[in-house]
DNA sequence: TAGGCTTATTACAGATACGTAATAGGAGGG
DNA sequence: CCCTCCTATTACGTATCTGTAATAAGCCTA
């Protein structure tokens, strides 16, 4: 499956669908990744996160590839 | 081009090489970008960033399509 | 109705990013 | 050498995220 990420709510809406895909709880998932319940919660809500470390790991291990592709366009503000 | 991105360092990287295609300095890239030098520097630089509108807002700017590709490979952190 | 499970949300205290403004150090050209 | 440009870094005060722990509300089932 492939989804363009344009906001921390598309990315929410991601992990939401792939745990449920998994039958997790945010619970759940919270303890295999070595979070917690809330930060769970308010990543699917869409809520601006850090892009630190635990971040991007918590995407690979739920099997998230992110990948940027450049359009090439410079910049120009539209 | 395409990158995977597993990091912030790795989204630094590649901010960086494109403003430099374009030949801008951090500030010019601030200013069209309605950013400050400060951000940039530390955003190249790897340093955790928030996922925010204006974190989103500024790869989309700068031609840069972010992409969710799902392993479907359940979780199970390996 | 009562209980359990799940998610969103809160209060608190502590950590970290943010803008502004400035500065230090490096590179390069008069 | 002097000046300019560029990037990284700092101090300060403000904004926001974070974990912990708890709570409220919804849903389902017995």
């Amino acid at each position: 499956m492939r989804a363009r990420i344009r906001s921390a709510a598309d990315l929410g809406d991601l992990v939401r669908r792939i745990r449920s895909q998994n039958g997790m709880s945010q619970a759940q998932l919270a303890d295999a990744l070595g979070s917690t319940q809330r930060y769970i919660s308010e990543l699917e809500s869409g809520k601006a996160k850090r892009a630190d470390e635990r971040y991007f790991d918590l995407l690979a291990r739920l099997g998230i590839d992110l990948t940027a592709q450049t359009r090439d366009e410079p910049t120009d503000g539209r």
